[in-house]
DNA sequence: CGTATTGTTGACGCGGCTCAAATGGAGTGG
DNA sequence: CCACTCCATTTGAGCCGCGTCAACAATACG
């Protein structure tokens, strides 16, 4: 877990602070570091001359199109994204929301095009890995391959829970389980899980969970009233977890 | 596409039919073969060595458990499968069917468990591909490892629609674009999209859309009032697929 | 400070769920 | 072949969650 032995990432610049931005996910903590992490020493040197860093993304700038051709995977570094079809001309379909420490992207490996969208929530900072010279690794791309399954192995998971959400359960179980999701997920990359920002609108948020955003407004109004959490503006405080859990039915 | 610079599958057993059960699918058009079919021939003998072909299934048995520890991937030939998970006490989830000629199980590897259940819907029969000597491809895992993505990152895509249907369409809508998906995965595996046989019950057609049985049963009876299709007992045959995608809302 | 965007609240209607009961069909044993 | 059982399907009645519409408040932003 002493990230020494690996290259790259905040060490590899020497004249970087520690912890320039509270805000920002540790190298370590990030989906790209586990990512990378089975590569022995001179791999990760090579690939880090393709790896860009700290690419910054201005509030509602798009990293890419739905038809702007694939060209590797993006790691949020701080800020947030969500990703977005366009398929039905009535407006955008939310796909899924992208905290600091997850990658974006990677479902598009082996397509031409991204096939959906990417911008920036609020002000927001990316790492970029370029795919193009993945065949410079030579064997070592078994490996790359294997967390690259993983990881679309978890997409599916998740994707089959949410269909799952989406699907049978009232307005109230969905938000309540989006919640405990976005928390766990903070949790995981190491903020805080019981207080963190609401990065995105309640329009996404219902729009997501296929609601109105009334019925969100009405039920964070609720939730609010029960005591089981505290909002002021974008700031959400979860109260009673236990609670929330009840209400999502994930005991 | 001509098969014959592969080895295995319905060739390799000189005395084997042409076609013992038009209710088979023809390897040609197993998700099986677009699976190996990068392989080169020193390959494939190997895998075949482990290949098991045509395991029947009764109707109503378990093909692998929620808690079966992971052995590998099923190809149905014939007959069909549907997978739930049980997470819910009150029942299970339907998370997906499978027709001939697709691939059960892929998603859970790298797992140590399945964690779904599949069961046969009918009579069925299913090749069987085990992971354990994968290993014994040395340099062409790799090859293999990139089919693996591809199908899941079908998977992903798939998923998302499903999603996206379930969340925010209406139950008619939901049900049409089921029908016509069903269509469509028949008719990609050489059997005829316009008229096939429903193996599953409404029930279950209900529980995967997220809808009641009622519902389910009172959107056919509109379909074949508004004579967009026709069902005597388990088949169906679509009159109007014209009607049916404009219903689905997928023009 | 003015304008645009986002969030809040109420009234109302309808799609689809629930409950309940009847009908049909497939399998089984006599 | 029929009688019986079990399960799936069908149909109806009633109700409620949540979407829609509309008006207004609050907040963000230049």
């Amino acid at each position: 877990m002493n990230g020494s032995n690996h290259v790259g990432f905040n060490q590899a610049d020497g004249s970087e602070e520690e912890c320039p931005d509270s805000h920002e996910v540790a190298c370590a903590q990030c989906k790209l570091h586990g990512f990378l992490k089975f590569f022995e020493e001179s791999d990760l040197i090579a690939l880090n001359i393709f790896l860009s860093r700290r690419i910054p993304v201005a509030k509602g700038a798009i990293l890419f199109d739905a038809l702007a051709s694939f060209r590797g995977i993006y790691a949020v570094k701080s800020g947030s994204f969500k990703s977005f079809s366009q398929l039905d001309p009535s407006g955008e379909q939310i796909q899924g929301f992208f905290l600091p420490g997850e990658l974006i992207g990677l479902d598009s490996i082996h397509s031409s095009h991204y096939g959906y969208s990417a911008v920036a929530m609020e002000t927001s900072s990316v790492c970029w890995l370029p795919f193009e010279h993945l065949d410079d690794l030579g064997e070592r791309k078994s490996f790359f391959q294997e967390q690259v399954i993983r990881i679309l192995v978890d997409q599916v998971r998740h994707d089959h829970h949410q269909t799952l959400l989406v699907g049978r359960r009232t307005a109230e179980e969905r938000l309540g389980a989006f919640l405990l999701n976005l928390s766990e997920r903070y949790g995981r990359h190491g903020f805080n899980g019981e207080a963190f920002r609401l990065p995105m609108l309640q329009n996404d948020i219902a729009n997501y969970l296929g609601l109105s955003m009334e019925t969100v407004c009405r039920l964070l109004r609720g939730f609010r009233e029960q005591g089981v959490l505290s909002i002021q503006g974008k700031r959400l405080r979860i109260l009673n977890p236990d609670c929330l859990r009840s209400i999502a039915h994930l005991c």
